[in-house]
Order: structure tokens, then C-alpha cells, then sequence
DNA sequence: AATATCAATCGTAATATTGCGATACAATTT
DNA sequence: AAATTGTATCGCAATATTACGATTGATATT
């Protein structure tokens, strides 16, 4: 147990569970909003804007990564950090397509 | 730890994070699509529906609930849960901004 | 009143997450 | 070559999540 029955359940929905997963977390939700604005883009930047230590930074960057939100580019010593635009627009259509599967409750239910 | 050190991240980040965290099993997203698509509403209906079990599927609607997505009522024996409206739409909009913030990298990082 | 039905909760086991310090590693700088 | 800098990774501790069977509790049905 502790593991989730994921073969149980369609792709799509483990897909778009998997990127809510990656914004499941203040601390990744403020990343995403700080490469977004661009003041940071390298990762002692994100780190410096954080309260949190660099271990720890790196992890959820780690973690937003293998979601595929965003992307790291190597650069000497540094990385840059920033939001990986194709898969962005595929989260971005996920989410959409079910907040607005959603068309209000017509009186019908409860 | 195991903690998240929530007070260290804005009111919106965390509410987001919330409502990110409910959609993190696709579990729950299956249960809100069920809801929505109105086959189930009945919480026997979402059991039989899915491939877990009974207390498993409920736990599942408990957080949900916890997150405000949804909400039951109860109807003699049974207990019929359905979208909650207000917050659906909170977190639709919670979503939709974060997403709509990025606007395209323009050439400008990594 | 006894029984059946539906759903929540309890208890437990397995695994995952969050967070940090310490360490490792790789690329610059001196 | 040695020291410095920026990140990733390891190891650990605390807590959370996922899943299930068993039990409980509350309403219907007989």
C-alpha cells in the first residue's frame, strides 16, 4: 500500500493528476510564479526567494521537472531555470478541459 | 519535518496548492469526472464505478470534500455528493490564473 | 425488534513526501 | 593546482498518503 492503483485508471487522468502533483505545493506554486516573472530564472536565485534551503529547492525544482513543467539548461556553474512552454500549454489544456467539463448544477443534483 | 512549512508561503499559493492537491490522485479525478458527468452521485454508484474499495473511495471523498470541491448530502441511508459550485469556480480561477501568467517565452530565457 | 443496507471511521501496513545538513561533483577563479 | 562557487544527491527523521478489511453507526425494511 501507500502506493497509488495508477494501471487502475485512465491515462489522461493519471497525466493530469500528475501535473496538479507538481502544484500540489506552496513552495512549488511560488517557484513556478518566480520563473514565470523571470526575476530568477537561475537556481540560486530561487533559492535566495525562498524559505527554504538549497537542498530542499532543489528537490521540488527536481520534482517540477520530471513533471515536465519546467526545464534546466546548463550553464557553466549555473543553471537556468524556466517553465518548459509545451508541456505548460498541455497542463494548461488538462486543467482547462476539466474545470469546464463542469457546466453548473441545473437544480439536478442534491 | 514531512511537514510542509506552509506559513512561509502566501494564502493564495497555499490555497492553490490545495485544490492542486485534491486533483493529485487520479482517483479523485475520475470521482469528479463521475460526479460531473452525473452517472453516479450516489456514493454506492461511485464505489461500483471504480476499481477501489469502499472505505478506499471514501477516504478519497473526504478529501475532497476537505478541499471544498464537493460536497453530500445526506439522503436517508445514502449520501448523494456533488460538485460544489462556489469553490469549483474558486479553484477554476485559482488554476486559470496561474496557467494564464505565462505568456510565452519570447526568445527571453535559456 | 431483528435484519439489511449504506457510508464513515478505525487500525494497520506499505510507501511517499517534506525538509535539512552534510557531502559530492563539476566548472570556474585565483 | 588549489580554492571557490553553484547544484545535485545522500542519508536521515518526521509526517502524510494510499489502500484495505473490519467495525461502527445510522437509517430502512421486514
Amino acid at each position: 500500500m501507500g502506493t497509488t492503483k495508477a494501471e487502475a485508471f485512465s491515462v489522461k487522468d493519471n497525466k493530469l493528476a500528475k501535473y496538479a502533483k507538481a502544484l500540489a505545493h506552496p513552495a512549488r506554486v511560488a517557484i513556478l510564479k518566480l520563473l514565470i516573472n523571470k526575476q530568477a530564472c537561475i537556481c540560486g536565485d530561487i533559492v535566495d526567494g525562498l524559505p527554504l534551503s538549497q537542498s530542499t529547492v532543489s528537490q521540488h525544482l527536481k520534482e517540477l521537472k520530471a513533471a515536465g513543467l519546467i526545464k534546466g539548461d546548463i550553464e557553466g556553474v549555473k543553471v537556468c531555470y524556466c517553465i518548459n512552454e509545451t508541456e505548460w500549454n498541455i497542463a494548461k489544456n488538462y486543467m482547462s478541459d476539466l474545470f469546464s467539463l463542469y457546466k453548473g448544477l441545473a437544480g439536478k443534483c442534491c
